[in-house]
DNA sequence: GAGTGGTCTAGACCACTCT
DNA sequence: GAGTGGTCTAGACCACTCA
């Protein structure tokens, strides 16, 4: 690039609306703005795409997008709103202790606690939906975030979705970061909460009985397969971010 | 429909593999069968359309949701990979209030504790990226299931996005309803934790000090602009639960 | 029946990134 | 430079739902 003529015209020649991501941005002024307020009907794909000089599916991209968000209502036939109504989503990054413990700049390790394979308990096989005679691993670990402990972790895994597991020892790598690697998942349960800890985890995690414990469960499947059920506690101080 | 005809042809004639739910489907279950196991590099958009019998645009949409979700990782140039990474989302759907009391079948009601328009104190200014002489207004309100207490909720609203907040009572309405259908937002910032109840936020939710609560802290924006922060605590049977 | 969103196709060009 | 995903276009048909 010698010859760089900065002319009369600007190198990103002012672009129309006719990317996905700009209409998304259109509408929202649009919002804000209260061209169109909660409820209101607001112009079919067709009229937009005309108005905007682009293609019917690209409007279609950015109206479903902000449909997923929450801050649309479409419904065919009835046509497009601005919702008026709540249900609204977030969408959380779900990390691994390891990447959450690094990013703080702390130096990560872990324990395994105790590990063992055995029919599962019945409060277990209810969250798996499996039956009486499932055969599980169950491992207990301890994380830390240099030498403080960071989450208390109790697993619980299917060994007739993922058999391989039943010989790995966990030395260099936690359950997590394991079963992430082997064991892909396509659907997730999540459940937070708040709760007192028992003298054992208050033990475990350097706390008083009692304290206060933000725990995170999730079970995840692959398809209608269960694969895996785990209980996360992590002290109070402990803040979980979601974004969106 | 008088002349049915139902021959040799089956009315659904057995389809091809050729809209974006069936490819994410058929993805998904060669990942289950370790056809394509974790790391793995799968065909690219243009081979998989040629082998589904279908458009590359097509195979496109489903592996750009599978990706979303973490399954699949992409990369320009690289090429899709079935995730070794552990970077997954999960999606939220954030209640009402009053829709979450009503689903348990319990009845709803709220009580305004505080209604105060001033200057912001320093930490919501932070929260709301706000200048310092920003106006807002302060409302906290107590939320019921039957008659238990179910929410304390400590929210803050810039006037400045929201003007018309000014006059409103929040008689028929909680605020947290008021805003949804009045003031739409589009992006939001979520914080989830547990802490020890201070002597007055147990008295309102009906616990002891000390006791374990949960926590949900909210900010909302509609692109820059920011809306609200919020605060909403639970005691500790409360349960928050996050799907896919 | 008719209007709206939902989706697919075929082709094209662009943007990023690895070599 | 070349390969891969990212996106847009123009046109088409389908599916749902309201009148």
């Amino acid at each position: 690039m010698t010859g760089e003529i900065s002319g009369v015209e600007t190198p990103t020649p002012s672009k129309r609306i006719n990317s996905f991501r700009m209409i998304k941005e259109e509408i929202l002024r649009r919002v804000r703005d209260r061209v169109w307020s909660p409820g209101m009907l607001i112009p079919n794909e067709e009229v937009l795409a005309q108005e905007f000089g682009c293609a019917r599916v690209t409007v279609n991209r950015a109206l479903r997008e902000l449909a997923q968000t929450g801050l649309l209502e479409r419904k065919r036939r009835a046509g497009t709103r601005v919702a008026a109504h709540p249900v609204r989503e977030a969408r959380m990054e779900i990390p691994l202790v390891r990447a959450e413990v690094e990013a703080m700049g702390a130096a990560y390790r872990f324990t395994v606690l105790s590990r063992e394979v055995g029919a599962a308990p019945e409060h277990i096989r209810g969250r798996l939906q499996l039956c009486s005679d499932a055969e599980v691993l169950h491992v207990r670990c301890l994380h830390f975030s240099d030498s403080r402990p960071f989450q208390y972790e109790d697993r619980w895994i299917c060994l007739s979705a993922v058999p391989e597991v039943r010989e790995v020892v966990f030395s260099d790598m936690g359950p997590n970061e394991w079963l992430v690697r082997h064991a892909p998942f396509s659907e997730m349960e999540i459940r937070l909460s708040a709760s007192a800890s028992t003298a054992d985890e208050a033990r475990l995690l350097g706390v008083a009985a009692g304290d206060p414990l933000f725990n995170f469960e999730r079970t995840t499947w692959l398809l209608d397969q269960p694969i895996t059920y785990v209980r996360m506690m992590h002290a109070q101080d402990y803040q979980m971010i979601l974004k969106s």
